[in-house]
DNA sequence: TTGAAAGCGCTAACAT
DNA sequence: ATGTTAGCGCTTTCAA
């Protein structure tokens, strides 16, 4: 077993007293160069490392990011925190910061948790997901003062706090812009029930696209729970009554999956765009809005390290833009997409 | 700003010693009845909470469980592993860990990872993912006796390590009989190129259910990269050629449901089984092998406690079942398919 | 610029 | 059964 290396190991090494090597590490231009580079050397031939349980016993900072992992329910578009969680343990990392799990059934359960990890872990920072209206976390970590960021804009009371996220708005105004490019005159939109943030913010989208378009969207917008069969079953509806839309804005990859199994189910050729662009879109050549996730994960961290070396402004919240996945998804297939798919 | 509350604090409030204090909660015991009652009205009182950090640089032991989250490549399977992360949180929290995340490109990053983890945090111990041939992480940790769980088989030297794994062959085989007890005849497989331990495991599994059958598996073996585009081109080309397999057994969903989309572009029924149950199969209605992650975690879990508390026992690896989850997917679907997916 | 001393909160060993 | 002492590795005064 490798004897642990300590300061005072580093310090004997480079024959320097423990202080210095302490101050080479944290204020480096406080020492004189050739000091410096012994130190430095001697760090390296040891493999030293600061342990942070000593340092945060000192400086009360754990360099220690906690968030919430979700559980994946309807799984097609839980994937999109999955891909932010790995950019988000990615950018934390660069920064020198680690990521702290925990889960959580409920937003009680979850400022249970908070209680419970700064009394034992003391995270400096959390990152919060999935905000949505009367969100109590936000209101309880702001009234602590406690350093946080959430990805996924306040829904009630604007800025409160720092937050990151992706336009949903301009996505879906995209995805409409497209359709009525490629001559679509029925343009629905399949989204769920009013009352989510994120929803209502999608289906906005359409409608201004809509409405800039000159198209009455009355009669065209539908609702029902984010789950392929709901989709289906509507949608199967749908296309059973006259007049039938000819293209569908969906509010996730799961309604829209849902959208064109009906459509393919009833033979009945229906265009459609999901959210999110999740491996199943990817997968079955679904044209889908895509968040820049990775860009959302580096902003959220850099928007912590800045709140946490106190140069936190209050307006830096970032509103970032989606971009538009276009693919081949006409039913049946046509060749050429098809052939598109072939390696 | 609620102020700093120790052992200090909880001893006072209790009029009794520190000591006694860090006693009720490490060896309840040893204190006698009375003081411990006061002890924890105290605590509860106060709110306290022990400093790991503290506790840490006392005792070295962190209670973190350190793991790497991958990136989710196609992602349809991805899913996989986030489940199993999130059930391993869960787990660990259950038992007074909490989940520390790296990620790392390849299995050098990785064990470069846990040199800079092992000095800096100190996690306890180390859960490892998708194991594969010639793994050198394991090796790694294993010769510096350092404390892990794999979730997946040693492929090539077995048990120099603990781990847990669900049982491929047996889920394969378990969709091959039921296609077969379904009066299929020609059963194919479709795989990932040899060499893969998961996905020759899968193959086994296959094999045996054929052999069992008296079935000739001859002509009936495919492979091809795990991706659905792949997938597609492979079985679209399959069901082009005499003798056509009229059912297929597929080592992921991603394959089963290229197998699937080729089919349905050409018109031609084939019966497909997936594995992973993921949240596709379930939204396309694919018979799928579903591995059991949430007792996959907590096995992990509970086989690190043991090891940690020096209670283990070399043959303690955990090889679990799978099972089939069976769906209607014949193309077209069926009345009956579909109403089942009505609210 | 470098060194010496103190203490963060906790627990293991020992003493009462 | 309870209290006292010491020290984990680090950084922050303060002094040299």
């Amino acid at each position: 077993m490798a004897k642990k290396v300590t300061i005072a190991t580093v310090a004997k090494y480079a024959g320097v007293s423990r202080q210095t090597v302490s101050n080479v590490l944290n204020s480096p231009e406080v020492v004189r160069e050739e000091t410096r580079r012994k130190v430095y050397e001697a760090v390296e031939a040891l493999g030293y490392r600061v342990s942070q349980a000593a340092r945060q016993m000192r400086t009360g900072r754990s360099r220690l990011i906690a968030t919430r992992i979700e559980s994946t329910g309807d799984g097609i578009n839980g994937s999109v925190l999955d891909r932010f969680l790995h950019a988000l343990t990615e950018s934390a990392a660069q920064n020198g910061y680690r990521v702290l799990l925990y889960t959580a059934a409920d937003d009680d359960a979850e400022i249970a948790t908070y209680e419970d990890l700064l009394g034992t872990y003391k995270p400096d920072a959390f990152v919060l997901a999935s905000t949505h209206h009367r969100d109590t976390r936000t209101t309880w970590l702001a009234e602590r003062r406690l350093p946080f960021v959430t990805f996924g804009r306040p829904w009630d009371a604007p800025d409160r706090h720092l937050w990151v996220d992706v336009d949903g708005a301009a996505g879906t105004e995209a995805a409409t812009r497209h359709l009525l490019e490629a001559g679509h005159e029925r343009i629905g939109f399949l989204g769920w029930p009013a009352g989510s943030g994120v929803g209502d913010d999608r289906r906005q989208g359409w409608l201004r696209a809509m409405a800039a378009a000159g198209q009455d969207p009355t009669g065209l917008d539908h609702a029902c729970p984010d789950e392929v069969p709901a989709a289906e079953a509507v949608v199967g509806e749908l296309l059973g009554r006259d007049p039938v839309p000819t293209a569908l804005v969906c509010a996730s990859d799961s309604l829209a999956l849902g959208a064109l199994q009906a459509s393919r189910a009833l033979g009945r050729p229906l265009a459609v765009t999901g959210f999110d662009d999740t491996p199943v879109a990817r997968a079955i050549g679904l044209t889908s809005v895509s968040q820049p996730l990775e860009e959302a994960a580096a902003r959220c961290v850099r928007l912590l390290t800045r709140l946490l070396d106190g140069e936190a402004e209050a307006k830096e919240s970032v509103l970032l833009r989606p971009s538009l996945v276009v693919r081949d998804t006409t039913y049946p297939p046509s060749e050429q997409s098809r052939s598109g798919h072939s390696p």
